[in-house]
DNA sequence: CGGTATCCTTTTGGATACTG
DNA sequence: CAGTATCCAAAAGGATACCG
């Protein structure tokens, strides 16, 4: 078995899947989209704050590329541009929940918190 | 709240699972351990060839020192090292799955799959 | 507001040689 | 067998300045 992806082979859908959703800021980009929708770029950018821009939107061409997320410009001044996850990109939910919730075990385990609160999504 | 974590800060569970788990190679050897362990680095190269020897021992020292794998040394001639998912590492299993599920729908809905044979793992 | 362009650093990757 | 060392190329990531 073997997929044909954008000019690329893929073995299992598990090393396709890590091409599409594995760079580096694309997690957190549908964690966001799947808490909140749709989401303009400086929204996006002042709920992650530690991607730079020019990142951002990297990701964010990718992404719409892979058609995990869409991309949505109004034609109006000044430019408003709106990024929503794709039917594909909200099935991402459980993937990005067992993430959250092994980081919060992990950090549980071996993590030293400081403040004894919450953690909020 | 905040996790502290080998001098750094990170805000969620989610920020500290992608640090630890986020490298190029790291799913795909904890998805290799949790369909066979032990697994000795010779065995793991040949399951993972597309993943050369200097960044396959590089991840899996990673994955050491963040105590998501063992590595266990005999003391013998030839030189024998097992690795092993951790108690830890073996609570990514849902994660690797829900990727793996979610290749696999891709894969579908976008992918030119080639020989129509249902996928091995 | 939502981008590009430019320049620079870090990470990843590949080949090859060597070692206990 | 399970690495380490070295060198080098390519890709990813990042800071900053500028633009319609």
């Amino acid at each position: 078995m073997s997929i044909h992806y954008k000019e690329k082979v893929f073995f299992n859908g598990k090393d396709l899947a890590l091409s599409v959703i594995g760079g580096r800021w694309k997690i957190a980009i549908i964690w966001c989209l799947l808490h909140q929708s749709p989401l303009r770029l400086s929204e996006m950018q002042r709920i992650l704050p530690q991607v730079n821009q020019r990142m951002l939107i990297r990701q964010l061409r990718e992404l719409e590329e892979d058609k995990v997320i869409t991309r949505t410009v109004y034609p109006v001044v000044p430019p408003k541009v709106e990024y929503q996850l794709s039917e594909i990109g909200l099935r991402l939910e459980p993937v990005v929940t067992s993430i959250c919730d092994w980081g919060d075990d992990f950090a549980e385990v071996f993590g030293e918190q400081v403040d004894k609160v919450p953690i909020e999504y």
